[in-house]
DNA sequence: AAAAACTGTGTCTCGCGGACACTGTTCGTT
DNA sequence: AACGAACAGTGTCCGCGAGACACAGTTTTT
Protein backbone atom coordinates (compact mmCIF):
# COMPACT_ATOMS: atom_id res chain seq x y z
CA UNK A 1 0.00 0.00 0.00
CA UNK A 2 2.88 2.52 0.76
CA UNK A 3 5.37 3.27 -1.84
CA UNK A 4 9.31 2.58 -1.42
CA UNK A 5 11.15 5.58 -1.02
CA UNK A 6 8.26 7.20 0.71
CA UNK A 7 9.11 4.44 3.38
CA UNK A 8 12.23 4.51 3.51
CA UNK A 9 12.07 8.16 4.32
CA UNK A 10 9.44 7.76 6.56
CA UNK A 11 11.25 5.15 8.85
CA UNK A 12 14.61 6.88 8.80
CA UNK A 13 12.85 10.24 10.14
CA UNK A 14 10.65 8.10 12.55
CA UNK A 15 11.97 4.78 13.61
CA UNK A 16 15.46 4.36 13.48
CA UNK A 17 16.42 4.06 16.67
CA UNK A 18 18.91 1.20 16.26
CA UNK A 19 19.74 -2.06 13.64
CA UNK A 20 21.92 -5.22 14.78
CA UNK A 21 25.10 -5.08 14.58
CA UNK A 22 27.52 -7.20 12.89
CA UNK A 23 30.28 -5.59 10.85
CA UNK A 24 32.64 -2.44 12.42
CA UNK A 25 30.84 0.72 14.01
CA UNK A 26 29.53 2.64 12.36
CA UNK A 27 31.64 6.21 12.90
CA UNK A 28 29.47 8.10 12.01
CA UNK A 29 25.78 9.06 12.80
CA UNK A 30 22.49 10.61 10.88
CA UNK A 31 22.70 13.75 13.68
CA UNK A 32 26.57 14.52 12.69
CA UNK A 33 25.84 14.25 8.88
CA UNK A 34 22.50 16.51 9.13
CA UNK A 35 24.53 18.57 11.51
CA UNK A 36 27.01 18.61 9.34
CA UNK A 37 24.22 19.58 5.61
CA UNK A 38 22.92 22.20 8.30
CA UNK A 39 25.99 24.25 8.64
CA UNK A 40 26.39 23.90 5.07
CA UNK A 41 23.28 25.39 4.34
CA UNK A 42 23.26 28.03 7.05
CA UNK A 43 26.33 29.43 5.54
CA UNK A 44 26.05 29.17 1.92
CA UNK A 45 22.61 28.33 0.68
CA UNK A 46 20.61 24.78 0.48
CA UNK A 47 22.29 24.84 -3.26
CA UNK A 48 25.34 24.77 -1.87
CA UNK A 49 25.12 21.22 0.27
CA UNK A 50 26.38 18.77 -1.58
CA UNK A 51 27.08 14.78 -0.53
CA UNK A 52 30.79 15.88 -1.91
CA UNK A 53 30.79 19.14 0.80
CA UNK A 54 28.98 17.28 3.77
CA UNK A 55 31.22 14.61 3.38
CA UNK A 56 34.23 17.14 3.22
CA UNK A 57 33.06 18.48 6.18
CA UNK A 58 33.12 15.35 8.14
CA UNK A 59 36.49 13.98 6.67
CA UNK A 60 35.01 11.22 4.99
CA UNK A 61 34.61 10.36 1.48
CA UNK A 62 30.94 10.73 -0.19
CA UNK A 63 30.12 7.78 -0.93
CA UNK A 64 30.26 6.71 2.49
CA UNK A 65 27.36 8.98 3.68
CA UNK A 66 25.14 6.47 1.55
CA UNK A 67 25.81 3.72 4.30
CA UNK A 68 23.45 6.07 6.66
CA UNK A 69 20.91 8.37 3.83
CA UNK A 70 19.70 6.77 0.83
CA UNK A 71 20.01 9.76 -0.75
CA UNK A 72 20.11 13.55 -1.30
CA UNK A 73 16.41 13.91 -0.76
CA UNK A 74 16.57 12.12 3.02
CA UNK A 75 19.59 14.15 3.32
CA UNK A 76 17.62 17.05 3.24
CA UNK A 77 14.81 15.92 5.17
CA UNK A 78 16.99 15.33 8.11
CA UNK A 79 18.53 18.48 7.86
CA UNK A 80 15.02 20.17 8.01
CA UNK A 81 14.16 18.13 11.48
CA UNK A 82 17.87 19.08 12.78
CA UNK A 83 16.89 22.83 12.01
CA UNK A 84 13.68 22.92 12.98
CA UNK A 85 12.89 24.07 16.68
CA UNK A 86 10.40 22.19 18.99
CA UNK A 87 7.70 24.50 19.24
CA UNK A 88 7.88 26.07 22.42
CA UNK A 89 5.05 25.54 24.96
CA UNK A 90 2.63 27.71 25.13
CA UNK A 91 1.85 29.98 28.30
CA UNK A 92 0.19 28.65 31.19
CA UNK A 93 -4.02 29.12 30.67
CA UNK A 94 -3.10 31.16 27.25
CA UNK A 95 -6.33 31.25 25.11
CA UNK A 96 -5.95 30.00 21.35
CA UNK A 97 -4.96 33.61 19.76
CA UNK A 98 -2.32 33.64 22.67
CA UNK A 99 -0.78 30.32 21.16
CA UNK A 100 -1.25 31.11 18.07
CA UNK A 101 0.44 34.58 17.99
CA UNK A 102 3.52 33.08 19.99
CA UNK A 103 3.34 29.85 17.61
CA UNK A 104 3.75 32.25 14.53
CA UNK A 105 6.45 34.58 15.92
CA UNK A 106 8.53 31.53 17.23
CA UNK A 107 8.20 29.76 13.42
CA UNK A 108 8.99 32.80 11.89
CA UNK A 109 12.09 32.99 13.67
CA UNK A 110 13.19 29.18 12.94
CA UNK A 111 12.52 30.77 9.45
CA UNK A 112 14.92 33.42 10.21
CA UNK A 113 17.84 31.87 11.73
CA UNK A 114 17.39 29.11 8.81
CA UNK A 115 16.48 30.69 5.71
CA UNK A 116 17.00 27.56 3.55
CA UNK A 117 14.24 26.11 5.09
CA UNK A 118 12.01 27.92 2.76
CA UNK A 119 13.66 25.83 0.04
CA UNK A 120 13.97 22.87 1.55
CA UNK A 121 10.24 22.45 2.47
CA UNK A 122 8.90 23.29 -1.03
CA UNK A 123 6.86 20.24 -2.82
CA UNK A 124 5.99 17.23 -1.69
CA UNK A 125 7.83 15.89 1.06
CA UNK A 126 8.10 13.54 4.12
CA UNK A 127 7.18 15.21 7.83
CA UNK A 128 9.47 14.60 10.58
CA UNK A 129 8.20 14.58 14.36
CA UNK A 130 9.38 17.79 15.34
CA UNK A 131 7.81 19.33 12.02
CA UNK A 132 4.49 17.63 12.71
CA UNK A 133 4.80 19.05 16.27
CA UNK A 134 4.59 22.43 15.30
CA UNK A 135 0.98 21.43 12.81
CA UNK A 136 0.21 20.21 16.07
CA UNK A 137 0.01 22.85 18.19
CA UNK A 138 -1.83 25.11 15.60
CA UNK A 139 -4.24 22.49 15.62
CA UNK A 140 -4.86 21.78 19.26
CA UNK A 141 -4.52 25.23 19.84
CA UNK A 142 -8.23 25.42 18.20
CA UNK A 143 -9.66 22.42 19.66
CA UNK A 144 -12.49 22.87 21.52
CA UNK A 145 -13.60 26.20 19.09
CA UNK A 146 -16.37 24.59 17.45
CA UNK A 147 -14.53 23.99 14.22
CA UNK A 148 -14.24 20.39 12.60
CA UNK A 149 -10.94 18.48 11.93
CA UNK A 150 -10.66 19.59 8.29
CA UNK A 151 -11.03 23.18 9.46
CA UNK A 152 -8.20 22.98 12.06
CA UNK A 153 -5.73 21.82 9.89
CA UNK A 154 -6.75 24.18 6.68
CA UNK A 155 -6.34 26.70 9.72
CA UNK A 156 -2.90 25.47 10.06
CA UNK A 157 -2.11 25.64 6.44
CA UNK A 158 -3.32 29.39 6.51
CA UNK A 159 -0.80 30.17 9.37
CA UNK A 160 1.81 27.82 8.27
CA UNK A 161 1.34 29.63 4.73
CA UNK A 162 1.31 32.95 5.93
CA UNK A 163 4.87 32.70 8.05
CA UNK A 164 6.10 31.31 5.13
CA UNK A 165 4.85 34.02 2.50
CA UNK A 166 6.06 36.45 5.45
CA UNK A 167 9.89 34.91 5.51
CA UNK A 168 10.15 34.59 2.00
CA UNK A 169 9.44 38.09 1.58
CA UNK A 170 12.16 39.55 4.18
CA UNK A 171 15.03 37.09 2.86
CA UNK A 172 14.30 39.43 -0.10
CA UNK A 173 15.25 41.96 2.03
CA UNK A 174 17.78 40.48 3.50
CA UNK A 175 20.00 42.31 6.20
CA UNK A 176 23.10 42.77 3.90
CA UNK A 177 23.19 43.59 1.04
CA UNK A 178 22.67 40.10 -0.70
CA UNK A 179 22.49 39.71 -4.35
CA UNK A 180 18.56 39.21 -3.46
CA UNK A 181 18.53 42.81 -2.30
CA UNK A 182 19.84 44.17 -5.92
CA UNK A 183 16.58 42.15 -7.02
CA UNK A 184 14.06 44.33 -4.66
CA UNK A 185 15.89 47.59 -5.61
CA UNK A 186 15.59 46.69 -8.86
CA UNK A 187 12.03 45.75 -8.48
CA UNK A 188 11.11 49.39 -6.82
CA UNK A 189 12.71 51.15 -9.81
CA UNK A 190 10.99 49.56 -12.64
CA UNK A 191 7.68 50.11 -10.91
CA UNK A 192 8.79 53.57 -10.95
CA UNK A 193 9.39 53.88 -14.48
CA UNK A 194 6.62 51.87 -15.13
CA UNK A 195 3.64 53.86 -12.60
CA UNK A 196 1.39 54.72 -15.70
CA UNK A 197 0.50 50.63 -15.55
CA UNK A 198 0.93 49.80 -11.73
CA UNK A 199 -0.29 52.80 -10.64
CA UNK A 200 -1.70 51.46 -7.20
CA UNK A 201 1.65 49.31 -6.44
CA UNK A 202 3.42 52.88 -7.25
CA UNK A 203 1.56 54.49 -4.81
CA UNK A 204 1.89 51.85 -2.07
CA UNK A 205 5.20 51.34 -2.43
CA UNK A 206 6.04 55.06 -2.45
CA UNK A 207 3.76 55.90 0.81
CA UNK A 208 6.17 55.48 3.99
CA UNK A 209 3.63 54.00 6.29
CA UNK A 210 5.57 53.41 8.53
CA UNK A 211 6.29 49.91 9.50
CA UNK A 212 7.89 46.76 8.85
CA UNK A 213 5.05 44.90 10.49
CA UNK A 214 4.13 42.33 7.81
CA UNK A 215 4.05 39.62 9.58
CA UNK A 216 2.23 41.26 12.38
CA UNK A 217 -0.64 42.82 9.98
CA UNK A 218 -1.49 39.43 8.51
CA UNK A 219 -1.07 37.67 11.34
CA UNK A 220 -3.93 39.92 12.90
CA UNK A 221 -5.95 39.55 10.28
CA UNK A 222 -6.25 35.84 9.88
CA UNK A 223 -6.76 35.77 13.60
CA UNK A 224 -9.54 38.24 13.97
CA UNK A 225 -11.10 36.54 10.95
CA UNK A 226 -10.83 33.08 12.83
CA UNK A 227 -12.18 34.71 15.93
CA UNK A 228 -15.23 35.72 13.82
CA UNK A 229 -15.77 32.26 12.39
CA UNK A 230 -15.71 30.66 16.30
CA UNK A 231 -17.96 33.44 17.64
CA UNK A 232 -20.44 32.72 14.89
CA UNK A 233 -20.14 29.36 15.93
CA UNK A 234 -20.63 29.64 19.45
CA UNK A 235 -24.00 31.77 18.94
CA UNK A 236 -25.51 29.26 16.64
CA UNK A 237 -24.55 26.32 19.03
CA UNK B 1 23.60 51.46 -7.64
CA UNK B 2 22.18 48.81 -9.41
CA UNK B 3 23.83 45.13 -10.22
CA UNK B 4 24.77 43.34 -13.16
CA UNK B 5 22.89 40.20 -12.91
CA UNK B 6 19.98 41.64 -11.77
CA UNK B 7 20.14 43.54 -14.29
CA UNK B 8 20.19 41.42 -16.81
CA UNK B 9 16.85 39.87 -15.76
CA UNK B 10 15.03 42.58 -15.62
CA UNK B 11 15.96 43.92 -18.90
CA UNK B 12 14.97 40.83 -20.76
CA UNK B 13 11.85 40.59 -18.68
CA UNK B 14 10.69 44.88 -18.91
CA UNK B 15 12.54 46.07 -22.09
CA UNK B 16 13.60 43.92 -24.76
CA UNK B 17 12.12 45.45 -27.92
CA UNK B 18 14.99 44.84 -30.43
CA UNK B 19 18.60 45.60 -30.39
CA UNK B 20 20.41 46.94 -33.11
CA UNK B 21 20.84 44.06 -36.05
CA UNK B 22 24.02 43.58 -38.26
CA UNK B 23 24.76 40.15 -38.65
CA UNK B 24 22.22 37.04 -39.32
CA UNK B 25 18.59 37.02 -38.43
CA UNK B 26 17.87 35.21 -35.09
CA UNK B 27 16.07 31.88 -36.23
CA UNK B 28 14.52 31.64 -32.46
CA UNK B 29 12.71 33.73 -29.87
CA UNK B 30 11.86 34.23 -26.62
CA UNK B 31 8.67 33.56 -26.52
CA UNK B 32 9.37 30.21 -28.26
CA UNK B 33 12.27 29.21 -25.79
CA UNK B 34 10.17 29.97 -23.17
CA UNK B 35 7.08 28.24 -24.77
CA UNK B 36 8.98 25.29 -25.08
CA UNK B 37 10.16 24.91 -21.61
CA UNK B 38 6.73 25.55 -20.33
CA UNK B 39 5.99 22.45 -22.13
CA UNK B 40 8.15 20.80 -20.77
CA UNK B 41 7.69 21.88 -17.29
CA UNK B 42 4.07 21.42 -17.54
CA UNK B 43 4.56 17.39 -18.86
CA UNK B 44 7.57 16.49 -16.67
CA UNK B 45 8.02 19.27 -13.83
CA UNK B 46 10.71 21.93 -13.69
CA UNK B 47 13.32 19.71 -12.60
CA UNK B 48 13.37 17.57 -16.24
CA UNK B 49 14.01 21.37 -17.59
CA UNK B 50 16.91 21.69 -19.03
CA UNK B 51 19.32 23.71 -21.18
CA UNK B 52 19.56 20.45 -23.38
CA UNK B 53 16.27 19.42 -23.39
CA UNK B 54 14.77 23.22 -24.26
CA UNK B 55 16.97 23.24 -27.55
CA UNK B 56 15.94 19.72 -28.18
CA UNK B 57 12.66 20.05 -28.39
CA UNK B 58 13.26 23.23 -31.01
CA UNK B 59 15.81 21.48 -33.11
CA UNK B 60 18.61 23.49 -31.87
CA UNK B 61 21.70 23.13 -29.38
CA UNK B 62 21.99 23.89 -25.98
CA UNK B 63 24.67 26.61 -26.94
CA UNK B 64 22.16 28.37 -29.38
CA UNK B 65 19.68 28.97 -26.88
CA UNK B 66 22.88 31.17 -24.54
CA UNK B 67 22.42 33.62 -27.52
CA UNK B 68 19.42 34.79 -26.30
CA UNK B 69 19.16 34.13 -22.70
CA UNK B 70 22.11 35.05 -19.83
CA UNK B 71 21.72 31.62 -17.85
CA UNK B 72 19.08 29.25 -16.64
CA UNK B 73 17.56 31.39 -14.18
CA UNK B 74 16.73 34.27 -16.77
CA UNK B 75 15.09 31.30 -18.79
CA UNK B 76 12.78 29.89 -15.86
CA UNK B 77 11.76 33.73 -15.35
CA UNK B 78 10.71 34.08 -18.51
CA UNK B 79 8.66 30.48 -18.42
CA UNK B 80 7.06 32.07 -15.45
CA UNK B 81 6.18 35.37 -17.76
CA UNK B 82 4.64 33.42 -20.00
CA UNK B 83 2.88 30.82 -18.55
CA UNK B 84 1.13 33.27 -15.89
CA UNK B 85 -2.69 34.18 -17.04
CA UNK B 86 -3.25 38.17 -16.99
CA UNK B 87 -5.16 38.59 -14.20
CA UNK B 88 -9.10 38.41 -15.32
CA UNK B 89 -10.77 41.75 -15.57
CA UNK B 90 -13.18 42.52 -11.78
CA UNK B 91 -16.63 42.77 -12.49
CA UNK B 92 -17.74 46.34 -13.11
CA UNK B 93 -18.91 47.49 -10.21
CA UNK B 94 -17.46 44.78 -8.03
CA UNK B 95 -16.56 45.62 -3.62
CA UNK B 96 -13.32 45.01 -3.26
CA UNK B 97 -13.99 41.46 -1.46
CA UNK B 98 -15.49 40.00 -4.07
CA UNK B 99 -12.46 41.50 -6.63
CA UNK B 100 -10.35 39.56 -4.11
CA UNK B 101 -12.06 36.48 -4.29
CA UNK B 102 -12.25 35.99 -7.52
CA UNK B 103 -8.51 37.32 -7.71
CA UNK B 104 -7.44 34.24 -5.73
CA UNK B 105 -9.85 31.60 -7.43
CA UNK B 106 -7.56 32.87 -10.61
CA UNK B 107 -4.58 32.51 -9.44
CA UNK B 108 -5.21 29.47 -7.62
CA UNK B 109 -6.06 28.22 -11.45
CA UNK B 110 -2.94 29.40 -12.61
CA UNK B 111 -0.94 27.43 -10.19
CA UNK B 112 -3.04 24.20 -10.93
CA UNK B 113 -2.53 24.78 -14.32
CA UNK B 114 1.07 24.81 -14.02
CA UNK B 115 2.08 22.97 -11.00
CA UNK B 116 5.57 24.16 -11.39
CA UNK B 117 5.25 27.35 -10.78
CA UNK B 118 5.23 26.76 -7.21
CA UNK B 119 8.98 25.74 -7.72
CA UNK B 120 9.94 28.43 -10.02
CA UNK B 121 8.54 31.20 -7.48
CA UNK B 122 10.39 30.46 -4.60
CA UNK B 123 13.28 32.66 -3.20
CA UNK B 124 14.00 35.88 -4.90
CA UNK B 125 13.70 36.38 -8.71
CA UNK B 126 12.78 39.23 -11.11
CA UNK B 127 9.48 39.87 -11.07
CA UNK B 128 7.91 40.41 -15.18
CA UNK B 129 5.07 42.90 -15.82
CA UNK B 130 2.46 40.11 -15.30
CA UNK B 131 3.15 39.07 -12.20
CA UNK B 132 3.21 42.25 -11.16
CA UNK B 133 0.04 42.77 -12.64
CA UNK B 134 -1.28 40.20 -9.81
CA UNK B 135 -0.09 42.64 -7.08
CA UNK B 136 -1.56 46.06 -8.81
CA UNK B 137 -4.97 43.81 -8.56
CA UNK B 138 -4.55 43.24 -5.04
CA UNK B 139 -3.40 46.47 -4.27
CA UNK B 140 -5.95 48.62 -6.70
CA UNK B 141 -8.86 46.88 -5.22
CA UNK B 142 -7.77 47.90 -1.57
CA UNK B 143 -7.42 51.45 -2.83
CA UNK B 144 -9.57 53.88 -0.54
CA UNK B 145 -10.63 51.85 2.52
CA UNK B 146 -8.21 53.13 4.73
CA UNK B 147 -5.47 51.01 4.26
CA UNK B 148 -2.27 52.63 3.98
CA UNK B 149 0.50 51.74 1.40
CA UNK B 150 2.53 48.81 3.14
CA UNK B 151 -0.60 47.71 4.42
CA UNK B 152 -2.02 46.98 1.31
CA UNK B 153 1.07 45.32 0.21
CA UNK B 154 1.18 43.34 3.34
CA UNK B 155 -2.27 42.30 2.37
CA UNK B 156 -1.61 41.37 -0.99
CA UNK B 157 1.77 38.87 0.59
CA UNK B 158 -1.03 37.46 2.73
CA UNK B 159 -3.39 36.14 0.13
CA UNK B 160 -0.63 35.39 -2.13
CA UNK B 161 0.87 33.14 0.43
CA UNK B 162 -2.43 31.32 1.08
CA UNK B 163 -3.45 30.72 -2.52
CA UNK B 164 0.55 29.33 -2.68
CA UNK B 165 -0.72 27.08 0.60
CA UNK B 166 -3.45 25.43 -0.97
CA UNK B 167 -1.40 24.82 -4.43
CA UNK B 168 1.23 22.95 -2.69
CA UNK B 169 -0.95 21.37 -0.30
CA UNK B 170 -3.50 19.99 -3.34
CA UNK B 171 -0.41 19.35 -5.37
CA UNK B 172 0.60 16.91 -2.78
CA UNK B 173 -2.77 15.15 -2.74
CA UNK B 174 -2.89 15.35 -6.78
CA UNK B 175 -5.52 13.86 -8.78
CA UNK B 176 -3.26 10.54 -9.95
CA UNK B 177 -1.39 8.27 -8.02
CA UNK B 178 1.77 10.50 -8.09
CA UNK B 179 5.00 9.33 -5.83
CA UNK B 180 3.84 12.27 -3.80
CA UNK B 181 0.20 11.28 -2.96
CA UNK B 182 2.46 8.31 -1.23
CA UNK B 183 3.79 10.45 1.02
CA UNK B 184 0.37 12.08 2.54
CA UNK B 185 -0.42 8.69 2.82
CA UNK B 186 2.59 7.77 4.70
CA UNK B 187 1.69 10.54 6.82
CA UNK B 188 -1.46 9.94 7.73
CA UNK B 189 -0.50 6.21 8.23
CA UNK B 190 2.43 7.98 10.98
CA UNK B 191 0.18 10.07 12.51
CA UNK B 192 -2.13 7.39 13.39
CA UNK B 193 1.00 5.27 14.58
CA UNK B 194 1.72 7.89 17.06
CA UNK B 195 -1.91 9.16 17.93
CA UNK B 196 -0.62 9.84 21.67
CA UNK B 197 2.20 12.05 20.71
CA UNK B 198 -0.06 14.07 18.06
CA UNK B 199 -3.90 13.42 19.36
CA UNK B 200 -4.99 17.10 17.49
CA UNK B 201 -3.80 16.15 14.24
CA UNK B 202 -4.87 12.59 14.52
CA UNK B 203 -8.38 13.56 15.92
CA UNK B 204 -8.54 16.09 12.69
CA UNK B 205 -7.09 14.39 10.31
CA UNK B 206 -10.11 11.40 11.81
CA UNK B 207 -12.49 13.51 11.30
CA UNK B 208 -14.24 13.77 8.16
CA UNK B 209 -16.13 17.12 8.26
CA UNK B 210 -17.56 16.79 5.03
CA UNK B 211 -15.32 19.67 2.36
CA UNK B 212 -12.26 19.83 0.76
CA UNK B 213 -12.74 23.81 0.46
CA UNK B 214 -9.45 24.79 1.91
CA UNK B 215 -9.06 27.54 -0.71
CA UNK B 216 -12.18 29.17 0.43
CA UNK B 217 -11.81 28.75 4.38
CA UNK B 218 -8.25 30.43 4.17
CA UNK B 219 -9.55 33.21 2.12
CA UNK B 220 -12.59 33.80 3.96
CA UNK B 221 -11.08 34.02 7.26
CA UNK B 222 -8.43 36.68 5.57
CA UNK B 223 -11.14 38.46 4.27
CA UNK B 224 -13.32 38.65 7.55
CA UNK B 225 -10.11 39.94 9.14
CA UNK B 226 -9.37 42.36 6.29
CA UNK B 227 -13.11 43.78 6.43
CA UNK B 228 -13.07 44.06 10.40
CA UNK B 229 -9.80 46.09 9.68
CA UNK B 230 -11.66 48.12 7.14
CA UNK B 231 -14.28 49.15 9.07
CA UNK B 232 -12.71 49.84 11.96
CA UNK B 233 -10.86 52.65 10.24
CA UNK B 234 -14.15 53.77 8.66
CA UNK B 235 -15.08 54.30 12.01
CA UNK B 236 -12.20 56.31 13.39
CA UNK B 237 -11.98 58.32 10.91
C1' DA C 1 35.54 44.35 -51.63
C1' DA C 2 36.62 44.24 -46.93
C1' DA C 3 35.57 44.42 -42.27
C1' DA C 4 32.52 44.35 -38.45
C1' DA C 5 28.76 42.28 -35.99
C1' DC C 6 26.15 38.67 -35.19
C1' DT C 7 24.16 33.54 -35.16
C1' DG C 8 24.63 28.82 -34.38
C1' DT C 9 27.94 24.77 -33.46
C1' DG C 10 31.42 21.56 -31.41
C1' DT C 11 34.38 20.78 -27.83
C1' DC C 12 35.79 21.11 -23.20
C1' DT C 13 35.65 21.54 -18.14
C1' DC C 14 33.82 21.12 -13.73
C1' DG C 15 30.57 19.62 -10.26
C1' DC C 16 26.74 16.94 -9.28
C1' DG C 17 24.11 12.38 -7.75
C1' DG C 18 24.55 7.82 -7.69
C1' DA C 19 25.89 2.57 -9.12
C1' DC C 20 29.13 -0.84 -8.19
C1' DA C 21 33.01 -3.57 -7.03
C1' DC C 22 36.42 -3.89 -3.61
C1' DT C 23 39.14 -3.96 0.89
C1' DG C 24 39.12 -4.22 5.62
C1' DT C 25 36.89 -4.92 10.12
C1' DT C 26 34.04 -7.07 13.53
C1' DC C 27 30.98 -10.28 15.44
C1' DG C 28 28.12 -14.67 15.80
C1' DT C 29 28.50 -19.41 14.98
C1' DT C 30 30.68 -23.69 15.06
C1' DA D 1 40.18 -20.67 18.07
C1' DA D 2 38.67 -20.36 13.37
C1' DC D 3 35.71 -19.31 9.93
C1' DG D 4 32.33 -16.87 7.42
C1' DA D 5 28.55 -13.54 7.29
C1' DA D 6 27.48 -8.85 7.71
C1' DC D 7 28.79 -4.52 7.60
C1' DA D 8 31.91 0.20 7.05
C1' DG D 9 34.41 3.04 4.20
C1' DT D 10 36.94 3.73 -0.40
C1' DG D 11 37.97 4.30 -5.42
C1' DT D 12 36.40 4.17 -9.87
C1' DC D 13 33.08 4.93 -13.17
C1' DC D 14 28.95 6.82 -15.57
C1' DG D 15 25.50 10.12 -17.17
C1' DC D 16 23.79 14.58 -16.84
C1' DG D 17 23.78 19.30 -15.84
C1' DA D 18 25.43 24.49 -16.58
C1' DG D 19 28.37 27.13 -18.80
C1' DA D 20 33.18 28.96 -21.08
C1' DC D 21 35.31 29.40 -25.33
C1' DA D 22 36.96 29.20 -29.96
C1' DC D 23 35.26 28.74 -34.39
C1' DA D 24 32.66 28.76 -38.97
C1' DG D 25 29.09 30.78 -41.54
C1' DT D 26 26.03 34.78 -42.63
C1' DT D 27 24.54 39.42 -43.18
C1' DT D 28 25.04 44.32 -42.94
C1' DT D 29 27.77 48.50 -42.90
C1' DT D 30 31.70 51.17 -44.59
Amino acid sequence: MMAEAANDTVRLLWGPPAKPTRGPKPALSLERIAAAGVEIADAEGLGAVSMQKVAGLLDFTKMSLYRYVPGKAELIALMVESAVDAPSDAPEGAGWREQLTVWAHHLADSFARHPWLLDATVGARAIGPRELAWLERVVAALDGHGLNGPERMDAAVLLTGHVRGIATQSRAAGPDHNPEAELLAALGAVVQEHADRFPAVAAAMADPGGRDQALEFGLERILDGLAALIERRANTD
